[in-house]
RNA sequence: GCCGGUGUGGCGAAAUGGCAGACGCACAGGACUUAAAAUCCUGGGCCCGUAAAAAGGCGUGUCGGUUCGAGUCCGACCACCGGCACCA
């Protein structure tokens, strides 16, 4: 499709339509107190005279993952979101909803900053040029993003907020008792501590930001340490590095006090259950008891996490991870060297080593031993790399006969194997993990698992030798990097006449805190921040020191969703009106929202976004970092909800042409501007919602494109006369340089338009499309609605004489998902006089989404199947009024049904009035 | 290994337990055209049949079950995609 044709002058309508929403601000949301002119269309269509927030309608979030700006552009995945949302929020304007729909910039990051180190420009140079890009990209697509609500996570006055919010976890500690965030002043130091270094280090241990000295994931490579979220297989997820263990001082954030909340409230949205699967397993919640097992000949004890502790009986010896503290210790001196060995052979290995699948067990004995606590005997203490320091208590109890890492490694090791559990039947006793009668247990014997549990969990409670706990595989989020392009912290560090170092909050009056200007943005071998070099930057006049780490990138996307309330706001992150207004659950006294059928969406205003849509890249990064800020700031009082977004869907990847993902090696990849200038903005969102369900992973297929092009250009001359858009094209290949305007003069519209009274069929299929479109609208089935608005077309097309009314209420059907022919259409179906009961100077994007009538969608007769035995053998026209008694006749008057149950009995007639008639025989 | 998802024409897909394949792509035939493109009309799951039909049989990953009736519900399995992965 080169040379051909345009179905319609996309072109000039695009831009035309592009231009007229953006002068007109049309798609403005608008806040509580917002002054509003009385000729914006969102004032016309609610009658507005002001924006309290009890004349406002109900609002409706909804909201899109918002881009990293590459400098590669936007790709076609970019647009499925943006397309679906955008198609959601000019429906919820149809519907009459206040809709805040907005989009930004996620510039901070690694690829900025590499190519700055390439090319030693300032990464704020480049990230201008690709957000520009980016920019005019999505605005050649007719999306309705409010634009003056645009926020860009580099601009200091976006990560003044950042920095701000950074300082309210900070200032916080999290109360076990009330479980939640305080502020730091709330916390009562215990009686003991004397001096106030003592004290300050006390506090400092218990903030929700705090400073740790532990083995953090370091990438030489990116020059970096990494959050374990951004660790896949033992490589950075951003170059696929490799990533080793090392001691480093780092910020942390302690989300793990947020486990359970993170968890419990997962119930409370409404996510698709992979999702939350995923978050569920990345918390990884194990009910268990914590053993205290006694060291033989000292008086130290390790206790270690069990999630079976009814196994205890069977527990042969006792392991601890390499780098559990009393290794040393507990090395005797014959032993001493295999254990230092041991060490350093595993300390030497990367996390991908470490983890490597179908590896042998290794590990080496300590020498010590411990005692059981319910047998009393002494057994071995080993330590081996199959056990984490990082979980748990770095150490767990053997129990060989009952679970299968335990069971490989005492086979290889030849330590002693217990059957404790009977197993169900039949099957083996050795390696058996599942539940079943516990034996060889004194205490326990012939309990099931789940009350031996119980009992032994009791009695250790009872001799104070353990404990019922909960562990979680959720580790605190390492929050520092060392990098350029990010945010600074909010944070000075200071001697104390004691002589320590201690880290100090800047005042709010202080932010934003600017990273310095430096030429030279590399990372060094040593981890030493780049902002290192900025020696002038870093010394205060008061002789403290700046924090040279920055924020991860995920910092300035915890919490943009917040900033778009209220975008321009310099003296709040948000107004917190506007915050209860589009976050709230509060509903509005008055609703003017439309449409009480019973089709129509939940009306019921949802806490949170109500609508987030993007790709699963996010489920445990973006998403839990996300929830966990934002349930700091409700427990501060900064938010009204607990849970950030509501509803959350995520879209499928969309593929090559070849079936495989799209990559520039493969050369698979498809250009949305190729796309865009080929078929127009229209064809391409329609093309990437009629693919297939949202959720789906699918292939891309141009000649795809070409097919709902082609359905925009029937739709094009259903409405527009041919003779007058070959005038009209005569006229743009003479060129000229006539004025578009005064080019889509030349079309008139098609003869058969007539304000004649709809035929009751033609009512039919116009009802039928408006059913199938709002239910499938409210489903997010985006792929049905179109096809639905196909088979429109393709019935008008046929129609002799086509009712203006008719087709004006099809328009604004199709006008979220092509807004810009619709847009066209609409101005010259409308532009000679009314049409109906719809106000005509209204915008199309604001007119009220149509209702229908089921009582139009009846039909006089029915074709009803006749089975047979439940096979389809003929087919019956009866009234749609027909009894059961009346289909049962007509059934078996039919003489190709006959022919199948002639000569034998008929036992009964399964007859399902309006669906069909099954005639069984013996 | 565990968790989640998906298996339907040549392809993307559609189908409140009730006519499998809507809609679209690709393909074939026809109209218009000097010709092509575009457009319009027609056809089509597979098999067997037939000059062409009709009639018939088989069909939603596999095997079984529930039901008058199963793509849809239940059980077992297979394949592919995604996530987690020595988490005690």
């Amino acid at each position: 499709m080169s040379q051909s044709r345009k179905q319609y002058p996309f072109d000039l309508i695009e831009q035309k339509w592009q231009q007229a929403w953006s002068r007109q601000e049309t798609f403005r949301a608008w806040n509580p107190g917002d002054p509003i002119p009385h000729s914006h269309p969102f004032a016309r269509r609610h009658n507005l005279r002001d924006t309290q927030p009890d004349s406002l309608p109900p609002k409706y979030y909804i909201l899109d993952m918002f881009p990293y700006p590459s400098g590669a552009g936007l790709h076609v995945g970019h647009p499925e979101g943006y397309t679906a949302t955008d198609i959601l929020a000019r429906y919820r304007r149809a519907l009459g909803f206040n809709v805040l729909h907005p989009i930004g910039w996620d510039a901070f990051g690694l690829p900025a900053e590499q190519y700055a180190i390439k090319t030693r420009q300032h990464p704020r140079k480049t990230t201008e040029a690709n957000i520009a890009t980016f920019k005019r990209q999505i605005q050649s697509l007719g999306f309705t993003y409010d634009w003056s609500r645009e926020v860009d996570t580099t601009d200091p006055r976006y990560f003044k907020w950042t920095q701000w919010i950074f300082l309210q976890i900070y200032n916080s500690w999290f109360n076990p008792v009330t479980r939640r965030a305080e502020p730091i002043g709330t916390l009562k130091d215990p009686s003991d501590l004397k001096t106030e270094t003592e004290r300050r280090a006390w506090r400092d241990s218990k903030r929700l930001a705090y400073v740790s000295e532990a083995p953090v994931n370091w990438c030489p490579e990116l020059g970096t340490v990494l959050a374990n979220e951004e660790v896949i297989d033992g490589k950075s997820e951003v170059g696929d590095f490799p990533v080793i263990r090392k001691p480093m001082r780092q910020w942390m954030l302690r989300i793990t006090a947020y486990a359970e909340r993170l968890l419990d409230d997962l119930d409370s949205i409404d996510w698709s259950d992979s999702l939350k699967e995923m978050q569920r397993n990345w918390i990884g919640r194990s009910e268990g008891a914590e053993v205290v097992f006694p060291i033989a000949d000292s008086a130290k004890s390790i206790p270690v996490f069990t999630t079976r502790p009814d196994t205890l009986f069977g527990a042969t010896y006792m392991v601890l991870a390499p780098e559990h503290p009393l290794v040393d210790e507990l090395a005797t001196p014959e032993q001493r060297n295999a254990v230092r060995d041991y060490k350093a052979g595993v300390a030497r290995k990367s996390d991908l080593e470490r983890t490597e699948l179908a590896r042998d067990k290794t590990g080496v004995f300590t020498g010590s031993f411990a005692i059981n606590p319910v047998t009393q005997k002494p057994i071995p203490i080993w330590i081996a790399d199959y056990v984490l320091a990082t979980y748990g208590t770095g150490a767990i109890m053997a129990v060989p006969g009952h679970d299968t890492r335990d069971l490989e490694f005492a086979r290889m090791f030849d330590l002693p194997i217990l059957k404790v559990v009977e197993p169900p039947a039949h099957e083996p006793w050795e390696g058996f993990i599942g539940e079943g009668i516990a034996v060889n247990s004194p205490l326990i014997d012939g309990l099931p698992t789940h009350e031996a549990k119980r009992k032994i969990i009791d009695r250790l409670e009872q001799e104070g030798r353990g404990r019922r706990t909960i562990n979680y595989k959720l580790r605190d989020w390492l929050f520092s990097r060392q990098r350029y392009w990010g945010e600074p912290f909010p944070i000075v560090w200071r001697t104390d006449p004691a002589g320590n170092l201690q880290h100090e909050a800047l005042p709010e009056s202080d932010l934003p805190v600017l990273p310095p200007p430096l030429d030279d943005y590399k990372p060094t071998p040593d981890g030493r921040p780049p902002l290192a070099r900025a020696t002038d930057w870093i010394t205060l006049p008061d002789g403290s020191t700046r924090e040279t780490n920055t924020m991860p990138q995920w910092a300035g996307s915890c919490w943009y969703y917040l900033r778009y309330l209220d975008a321009r706001n310099e003296t709040a992150l948000c107004d917190p009106r506007a915050e209860r207004y589009w976050m709230g659950t509060t509903p509005p006294s008055s609703s003017t929202a439309q449409g009480d059928h019973a089709s129509s969406p939940d009306r019921k205003p949802t806490p949170g976004v109500d609508l987030y849509v993007g790709g699963t890249e996010h489920a445990v990064l973006h998403l839990l970092y996300a929830r966990f800020w934002h349930k700091v700031l409700f427990d501060l009082g900064h938010v009204s909800t607990p849970e950030p977004f509501f509803k959350l869907v995520n879209q499928g990847l969309i593929l090559g042409e070849d079936g495989q993902k799209m990559s520039k090696s493969r050369g698979n990849v498809i250009n949305p501007d190729v796309i865009l200038s080929e078929y127009g903005a229209d064809a391409f969102r329609l093309y990437e919602m009629f693919m297939g369900p949202l959720e789906m992973v699918k292939p891309w297929n141009t000649k795809g494109v070409e097919g709902v092009y082609r359905f925009l250009g029937r739709a094009w001359r259903l409405f527009i006369d041919e003779t007058s858009h070959q005038t009209f094209e005569q006229a743009v290949t003479a060129g000229g340089g006539a004025p578009a305007e005064a080019l889509l003069d030349l079309l008139r519209l098609n003869e058969a338009i007539t304000d004649t009274e709809p035929s009751p069929d033609q009512l039919k299929v116009l009802h039928a499309c408006i059913k199938k479109v709002t239910e499938d609208l409210n489903g997010l089935r985006f792929n049905t609605a179109i096809s639905a608005l196909m088979v429109f077309v393709n019935e008008a097309l046929n129609w002799k004489t086509r009712p203006r009314v008719v087709l004006a209420e099809f328009l604004v059907l199709l006008q979220p998902f092509a807004p810009h022919l619709a847009e066209e259409l609409w101005g010259r179906l409308m532009s000679r006089e009314k049409a109906g009961p719809r106000d005509t100077a209204l915008a199309l994007a604001y007119q009220p989404w149509p209702g229908f009538d089921p009582a139009l969608l009846v039909e006089d007769t029915l074709e009803i199947p006749v089975q047979v035995n439940g096979k389809l053998r003929d087919r019956i026209a009866v009234p749609a009024t027909a009894s059961r008694q009346d289909l049962e006749t007509a059934a078996l008057a039919s003489e190709k049904a006959r022919s199948f149950y002639e000569g034998k009995t008929v036992r009964k007639i399964i007859v399902v009035p309006g669906k069909l008639v099954n005639i069984v025989t013996d």
